[in-house]
Formats: structure tokens, sequence, C-alpha cells
DNA sequence: TTTAAATAATAGTATTACTACCTTAAATAA
DNA sequence: TTATTTAAGGTAGTAATACTATTATTTAAA
């Protein structure tokens, strides 16, 4: 048995679904390596052509500019991984447990194992690491999220913000916690990586110490006396 | 006696320097309000000559493209605001205090009330929380840093990171907490104003809970028992 | 088989991000 | 004083980017 996992994507973020087609699969993939090879800011639809094989106007039938697509990459990772989360933290009881699941899930790049999509999983890690919070760090992030672009990143906010309550009944700030936390997951990786003297990993660059920051982190005010 | 306060920036930031005539100082004043008023994907150096009264290529006599404008802004800011915390700390005895102090001072915006530069800081804070990190999530972060560009940053960072090691000599990750709270001084921010459901102050939007947040989130790490 | 609908390629335009060159004004030297 | 250098800013370009309108081709339905 082999299934395909098929993220349904708010319709408002394409033109043509690229879901629904070759070109529209090239598009993904393809946008996925030219963003993680040379960044966001020197991205466009013609050097996606060229790579594709295909012209700019065929680009601008899916997509209706860059940000489009971004914002599309985005939500569709925080889908991708509300639903990992969700199938790794099954059946477990204990909230903690969990948390420190959420924790590992957050901050490690899952291996691409499952050909679930056009889309490279690990790559796409790295994009939203670098890339991720140019799609909300916008002036139209209101009308954005009037048409509900965000709703993924809600989710899963929401969804560790509960998982914090089971913890911790009488925490002040479930929600506040669960963006610091994916947040931080991915800016102490950028600042390693980049910036190290942000950081206390600069020596080993570990993905397993910013797990054991951010579980300290979060465990001290959830526990505390 | 009124004195001004000059912050002496990175040579490789600019061209030539803006403090040093009236046109670059109207660079930075007008920069500051149009990047604030319409974003900054919006801005262009066209748009700021129009501004100014003056033409596109007056503008790249003094700095080479928008980001290397964007970082000198953002640069000025962590060398102001670690001036500021310097300032407003001094004489603190207790570590504890201090520590608030500087939450504080990360949280809100202070008033512009000195007139101390071109600069008016109540608009450079804005701009700071919404494309600052736009500074450093680039490509180039790795050649930027080499120039040192984002140094106040990382002087900031350590400033504060001491601060945390004087309050908890034993705490293990003074930097990653410190880059935390700065970082989330200002997304935290974001969320309440654009994305509300990300934050648990999405009613009041107070910056006092923010503090509040910050201040729970860092002593329960430091004096946890 | 004809017609319509979907898809794709061609060839533009306006704006952006610069650059090379020219003019003017101030500063200094003869 | 006048000639000459130098600094500062303006004019007028170009190449690339971000789209758009039009035309052509394929596919599918009537």
């Amino acid at each position: 048995m082999k299934l395909q996992l098929q993220i349904k994507m708010n319709e408002a973020l394409y033109l043509r679904d690229p879901q629904s087609s070759d070109l529209g699969k090239n598009i993904l993939r393809h946008s996925v390596q030219i963003i993680y090879k040379i960044g966001f800011e020197s991205f466009t639809f013609k050097k996606l052509a060229e790579d594709i094989g295909t012209t700019e106007a065929g680009i601008y039938r899916y997509f209706e500019n860059k940000h489009k697509l971004l914002v599309y990459l985005t939500a569709w990772y925080w889908s991708w991984l509300e639903f990992q989360i969700r199938f790794h933290t099954n059946n477990i009881k204990d909230p903690t447990v969990k948390l420190k699941r959420v924790i590992d899930l957050l901050a490690k790049a899952l291996e691409d194992d499952e050909q679930t999509s056009s889309i490279n999983e690990k790559l796409l890690h790295q994009i939203i690491i670098a890339e991720g919070s140019k799609a909300y760090l916008t002036k139209q992030v209101s009308k954005d999220n009037k048409q509900q672009f965000f709703k993924p990143y809600k989710d899963l906010c929401a969804l560790i913000g509960n998982i914090i309550l089971e913890c911790s009944p009488n925490y002040k700030y479930p929600k506040s916690l669960a963006s610091t936390i994916i947040e931080m997951a991915h800016f102490q990786n950028f600042f390693m990586n980049n910036l190290p003297s942000l950081t206390d990993f600069g020596q080993t660059k570990e993905e397993s110490e910013i797990i054991l920051f951010l579980n300290d982190l979060v465990f001290a005010n959830l526990y505390k006396s």
C-alpha cells in the first residue's frame, strides 16, 4: 500500500491549482530548489521558468506573484507539520511527553521519507527557517490574514497552545508561548548557523542543543514552584 | 546645555556618511517615514528621492542599495538601544531589577524626546518590528557578518546575556535567552497587532502584557527550584 | 467536422535598480 | 585675481524585473 498525502490548500492562494498538473508540480518542486539555492530576494519567475523549461507567462497562470507562491509554500509547510505532529503524538497520553515530541518535530528537519508530493520537505524546512517570516512581515498582512492565508500557522499554534494547557491548566500565556517555541525553533537554528554569537550553540552547531534549550525554557515555565 | 548624541556607524555601510550633510540627514529622516508608511518591499530610492526633492543618483551616492540602508537603520537602532539600556540601568545594583528594566526598554516604544538626530526613534522602533529581521534573513548574511554589520545587535545580545548571568550564574543558555527576549519583544508585538490569535494579548493589545509575558518567561527560568 | 474551451507561447510595457557621464559650485594654488 | 582641482549633485541612459495583452496551438465537446 502506498498512499499519497494530499494537502488541501486555500484556493485564494493560487490562480490554477499547482497540484493538479505536471507543470504545477514542477513549479512547486523547482521553486523550492531555487529559493533554497539563491534566496527569495533573487528568486524570479523568469529563472523558475528557465529551470523548468517553460515560459514566465506559464508560471503566472498558476501564481499571481512570487509573494503568493511563498505564502503557499509556508502554508503547505505548516499544514504538513501539523499533520506530522498529530501523527507522531497520537496515543501519547502524558502531555509532557507530547510537548517534548512537538519540540523535537519543530526543531528537527524531518527526512523526506515518503514521496508525499512534489515538495522536498527537508529543503522546505530550510526555506521556512530563512524566508518563512517574510510571508507575514509585509504591509498586506491584514489583507492576507482576512483571506485566511495564515490559518495553517494559527491552527498549529492553537494545537501547541492546547498541549501547553494540558501540561499546566493555569498557565496564562499558552498561545504566546506556542508562537515563541515555533519561532525560536527556527530563529535559533538560523542564528546558530549564520550569527553564532547570538546563541550558545556556536561551537557544536547541533540541532539537539536547540531542543535542550527549548525544553529548558518551556518546562521551567510550566512546572515552576 | 543641549548635547547631541552621535552614533558612530560602520563605514562599510555607506558610500558617503549620511550624518555629514543635509542631504544625508534627509535620506535618513525620509527613508524612516516612507518605510514606515509603505513597507520595505515597496520602498524605492526613486520614491525617496521624489520625497526629498532630489534625484535617484543623489541617494546612490550615499547608499549602495536599499538593503544597505536597511542594515544601516537597524544597526543604528541597536546601537541607540544599547546606549539607552546602559543609561537607564546605570547604578542599578540588583541584576533582577536591571533585567526587568531591559525588558521594559525592549518592549516599550521610547518617546522621541531629545532631538538626538535626524531619526525618529518611535517610527524606527515600528520599522524594526516589521522589517528588522529582513536585515539578516538573506543569502548574504555571512558576508555582511564578516563586515561586522551586525555588531551592534551582537553587542546588545552580549550585554543582556551578561545581565542574565548576573541573575543566575549557572544558567546554561544566556545568549540564546537574550536573543529570544529581543526577538520576542518584537514578534509578540507584531503578532498582537496583526495576527492576534498567535498571542494572548489580542483583546487589549497592550504592550504591558508583552512585558508581563516576557518577565514570566525569563524569571521562571532563572530562579527555578 | 466544427466549434469552443483550455493551455501555452510571443511580444510587448511600466517600473526598478542601477551606471556613466556631465554640470555646477566651492576650495585651493599660482 | 584667476586658473585648476575636487566635491557634490543632476541628466540620461541601460539591463533586469514584474507583469499583461495578444496570438497561437492543442484538446475536447457538440
